[in-house]
This record gives structure tokens, C-alpha cells and sequence, in this order.
DNA sequence: TATGAATGAGAGTTCATTCAT
DNA sequence: AATGAATGAACTCTCATTCAT
């Protein structure tokens, strides 16, 4: 069994289920998981209708991976912008700030992500919720919690406010039109916020 | 008693009609636009599939009559609620109190709501938030701009302000379980907002 | 029982009857019959749609009263135009003119006879054959015979010369256009026709 | 023996396509395009209901495909049969005899032909009278035109005459019976038309 | 007689999925 | 691994017909 066969099936195997995930994004986020159809995103990948069953055994399959990987793709977008910064506060900025330009620059993905959090489907709600959870761990554990411990923030229950913040991250989103503009300032927003987080309040 | 008169109410709002719209809110709430099944909705309304089409010439059409009414009876009640109240800043908690009451209490208007204005559907979304455009008007003229004008809000663009809480309101809609129960309490919510209104801050 | 009540109700139930045959007539004439609305054509006629089944058992029924009422008047039509005139010449060629006539002036009853004498439903191709046959018996018992028995036409079998001039002129009546205008002129064929009867020929 | 030409020419004609219009040509012809159920047709051609949609986009679609393929069919057979004379009286009769032949052996085609030609959808009969204006030209350019030059037939306007033959061929065909006996001869209607046609007649 | 709400069989069409190549 | 013809369940919508008023 050659090591390096293997490889290049992976490779390739990889580029394709790619190519797949990636018209299938565009496909869910334009026409919904129902409305959508698996035969137009294979061939919008470039291969035959029945290619795809090679790789997802399911349209419901398909659309599982891809929460997976949208999730995880997001989280990565905003692990790197918010520690770029070490002031709770500014991190919090970034936060908006970094989760608009993602959107902006993933509007299918975005799309795709925000139907199914209020989508009626119940799985693909859960699993969403789920892959969105390491997301709310960073605002909790990154920015929240060190925010309370420096006396930026006032002391509030972070949980209870990390989930508050993705609500309101998460609204705004959805308000991000089709051509990649938002009616709310990202720094307006954090202003905004941050009245209500901060140290002397209440 | 004009004849004429009541039976064009009648064709408007008559019993059946109302039964039909609400048999087709359960199923819309929980299918979304493509999942739900017409006939389904004629069968659970108390007859034969063929009978929607007498009040509704199309599914879509069905979905648009119930955008309208969803947000005329969501907007009746929310006026109601928040005119109970004459302070600006009891008037904005009443705000989120019947906000989420409303949510928990029509479950299905409330997803319906949610799926719609979230999902990828540009007319029922567009159709959706101009059905929402009195509510936007409610918190803008009867909140917003009295509670400036009387000094207990600083001076913000009311336009902008009334966006971020109707975001912020829908999207802690979305958090209802189907159980009807809200991870995050109204009074909570309220509080946080107010901090960042208050008159003082920034 | 008093008389009069039932002449009455005989007037207006014919009546009735006649305004529903009437939009029938069009609806048939423009969608065919399986194409043909019920309820349209009760609309049509002024009526709501369960009125028409006041008059007819069935849509089928419908049509065949239909048939019989064009073919009833077409014949009237021509056997009073053919009878102005004595000599057999002179009525073979107002069997066209008047043939032409009375379809370009009723288009939709033409159009209903055609379809019905070409369309796939056998029950109302012989019933509007059967219909037509006095049309033919006009032709040979008040045409053919008195020209041939007058030396005016060679001798040729009534019945079949009668079928092909039937057919030539169902054939003619076809080419007539929505607007009610015919590519071939009744006299052209008329004196086509006429050399193919005339004595002396063959 | 490059593969994708042959996957091209498949689509365009290929044994399940052929096998589908076969069908199609009977349910048409028995039952009218409204009639025709587009399932029955796919089951008779020996496949899954749903198929049929793989070769054609709609019924519209199939019947306008069939529309093409009769008429091709049709004028291929004449154009073949009356080229074997060369006199142009001799041809006329093949016309005749042809035509009348062809019907008899494709008894559905040519009962889509005509029922297609009288039905009440434009664009069927446009299409078909399309599909026919071949047939028009081999009777003016190959029979009419060349008789006149060689002062078999008298002088006139081929265009009109070769309509009138048409209408008369396309008549006399609409009165074979539907086991393919025609009531009228077709030397019978060719001698009578040569009288019509005929040089020093009039 | 006239009405029109209700019915439900039936049609065209879509498309996720299978599978032989 | 890739293909695409074939499948058939499921769905939206139509409309002839019934019947209580």
C-alpha cells in the first residue's frame, strides 16, 4: 500500500469535496436547504450530477459538513483578529468589527449560517448552535471574563452576556444586505455595547 | 345590513380563511416556505386539499397574506402593551417584556417571523419588514425621541438606534426554545440596553 | 299547474340555456374542449358556476347540445341562401360563398365544428358528422342531381362527390383565420370545383 | 470515433427519445395534447414516469419536438414517392396516393397532424403549418410549376392552387376512418382535381 | 332557480437518489 | 472516481361536480 498513492487520492479527494462544499454554499445560501438543488451544485463544481454522492452520502449529509465547516472557518477568521489585540475592550471592538468583515467577505457562507440558526430545522439548528459554541467560549473566556478581572467591564454573568452579544452580533448580520453592506456601524454597535458592559453602570 | 358588504368582509376575513392561515402558520413554522406541504395545511385546517385555493390563488400567496397578518397582529399587540406605559423608559422595557411575551405566545407566528426574515427568500423578506415598519415607527416616535426629548436618553440618531433594537429584539426572538422558554430574561435585557441610553453616558 | 307560470319559466330557462351555450361556444371554441373552464363559461354567461348544471348533466353534455345546436344552425344558415337561387350552378357556387360566410361570421361555432370533426373524442366526431349529414343531403338532393339531371354536371356518384366537396369545404373553412379572413375565395373554388363537374369533362 | 459526438447525437435522437415520441404520437393522436397524459405516455414507452422530462423540458415542449419530427417524416415520404415520376400529371396523382398512403401507415401521426392543424392552440398549429410549408413547395416548384411550363395545366397562381390541394389532401385525410379506410378514392380526387387543372378549361 | 363553498381525483413537474458503465 | 440515464415519491395546482342554502 504505497504511502504516496494515498496522499495524492487524499488530495485530490480533498479538492473535490472543496469544489463541492464551495457550490454548495452558494446554492443553500441562495435558494435554502429545501429550495436547493444537489444536482445544479454538482454540476456548478464542475462534475455530474452524481459525483457528489462519492463524497456526502446525502443532501442532508452535505449540508451537515458544511455547518461544520462554515462554523469552524468563522471561528478561525475571529481567533486571529481578536488576539491581535490584548485590551479586553479592544478586543471586544474587534469583535464586531472582525465578525461584519467576515460576513462581508462570506456573504454565502453567512447566509447559509443565519438560515440555519433560525431555520425551522431542528438538526441543523443544534449542530450549528454546536459548532458556534467555541465562539462563544472566546468572547467568554478572552474577552469577558479578563474584561470583569481588569475592572473594565462590569461584573455581569458571562454566560448569560456572552449569549447576549452573539444575539446582537447575529441580528446584525442578518441585516447585511445582498451586496455586502450593513446598516449598522461595527463601531457604533461596540460603543453602544460598551456602555452597557462597562465599570460604573447600573 | 348591506349584503354585499359582509360577504366581501366574509371573502376577507372569513372563518375559513382564518382557519386556513392558522393551520398554514404551525406548518410554515415548522417546514419553512419549501418544506411545508399545502395539502397538509388545507387537511389540518378541517378540509379537503383542494379547498385553500379557493381563499388563496397560490402557496406563495398563501405565505404572503400570512407575512401581512403576522406583523399587523404582532404590531396591534405590541402598541397596546407599550401605551399601557407613559415613561419612555418604562415604555422600552415594556418594549422587550411584550416583545418576548408575544414570542412565547404565538410560537409559530414568532418562527414564521424569524424564518422569514432570515431565510433566503427576497420578497417574503422584503414583504416582512415592511409589515415591520410600524413597530420600527412605534419605538422611534412613542420611545425613542420622547425619552430624548425628556432627557433620559442621550442624543442618538433614533433611526439607527430603533435598527439596533429591533435587532437586538429579533434576535433574542430566535433564542426562544420551541418550549417557549427565553435564555435571556426581558428585564435583563432592558437593563443592558438602558445603560447604553442613558442621558451621561459616552 | 297555470299555463302561463310555465311558458314563463320555459322562456327563461331558455334563455338561460341559450347565453350558456353561447359562452360555451367561445370558451370551446378558443381552448378545446379539455381545455374548456366550466365555471368560466357560467361566468361568462352572467351566471355563477353551479347554474350551468341547471341545464347540463355534465360538461360532455354539454357540448353534444353544442354540436347539434351549430349543426342545426349552420344548415338553416345555408339551406335558406342555397334555395335563393334556382339553378344548380349558381347554388354549388353560393354553397361556398354562404359556407364562407357563415363561418366568418361565426368564428367560434366554425372553430368548435372543425375541432369536434378533427379532434380525437369519437363520440363527438359522429355526433357532429351525424349533425351535418342534411348538409349533405342539401348537396346532392338540391345540387348534384338537378345539375346532373339537367346535363349542367357529368355523371359522378352523388354520394362520394358530395363527401369530396363537404370535405373541400370543411378544408376551406379551416384556413380561415382568427380575424376571420380565408386565403382562398369562395368563387376561385367554386370555379375550380366547376370544372371538375362540368359536362364534357374527364 | 469521437465519443462526444456520439453522446450528442444520442441526445438529439437517441432509442429512449425515438421510443418516447412513438408513444407520445399515440396518446396524442388518441386522446388530443389537453387528453394526453404525459405519464402514460412515459410508461407506454417502457419507463419510469418521470424520464420523459429527461428528454423533453415539458408536454408543450414534446408535442412542439413531435410537431417537427411528423412533418419532417411526412414530407420525406412524399418528396421520395412523387419523385419516382417525372410527368407532372403522373406526380399529382402520387401525390395524392401518397398522401393518402402515408396516413393510412402512420394513422396516429397523422391524426396529430390534423388534429394539430384544426385544434384551437396557435402555436401548434403555427408550428405545424410551419413544419408543412415543404410540402407546399414540392407541390408548386416539382408539379404545378413544371405542368404550367409544359401546357398540361392551365395558368394559375401556384401558390393558391397548391394551398387549395393541400387543404383538399389535408381534408380528404381527415376522413379516414381509424382503421385506415378512406371513404374517397384517391384516383377518384386526382382525376377530379387534373379536371380543375387541366389546360383549356375555363 | 341560482348560488358558491367545498370536494378530491388527477395532472404536470421536480429532484434526491441509485447504479451500471 | 466519475458519469448521467433512469427512477418514483412527492408536491403544487386545476377543475368538474355536488349540495346545502
Amino acid at each position: 500500500m504505497p504511502r504516496h498513492k494515498e496522499t495524492e487520492r487524499d488530495k485530490v479527494m480533498g479538492k473535490t469535496r472543496l469544489l463541492l462544499l464551495e457550490a454548495a454554499t452558494d446554492e443553500f445560501a441562495s435558494e435554502g436547504y429545501n429550495g436547493a438543488n444537489i444536482n445544479r451544485i454538482s454540476k456548478a463544481a464542475g462534475f455530474a450530477k452524481g459525483t457528489i454522492y462519492n463524497y456526502f452520502s446525502s443532501k442532508r449529509a452535505l449540508m451537515l459538513a458544511l455547518i461544520d465547516l462554515i462554523a469552524a472557518s468563522h471561528h478561525r477568521y475571529m481567533v486571529e483578529r481578536v488576539r491581535q489585540e490584548e485590551d479586553p475592550i479592544r478586543r471586544l471592538q474587534r469583535f464586531f468589527e472582525a465578525g461584519l468583515e467576515w460576513i462581508v467577505h462570506n456573504l454565502s457562507q453567512g447566509r447559509v449560517m443565519l438560515t440555519m440558526l433560525n431555520g425551522p430545522d431542528a438538526e441543523f439548528k443544534l449542530r450549528m448552535w454546536q459548532g458556534y459554541q467555541p465562539m462563544h467560549q472566546l468572547l467568554i473566556a478572552e474577552i469577558l471574563v479578563p474584561g470583569m478581572e481588569l475592572g473594565l467591564f462590569r461584573q455581569l454573568d458571562p454566560v448569560a452576556t456572552a449569549g447576549l452579544l452573539m444575539t446582537l452580533y447575529l441580528g446584525i448580520g442578518s441585516t447585511v444586505s445582498d451586496e455586502g453592506r450593513s446598516q449598522l456601524a461595527p463601531e457604533w454597535i461596540a460603543g453602544f455595547v460598551l456602555e452597557g458592559l462597562r465599570q460604573g453602570a447600573g
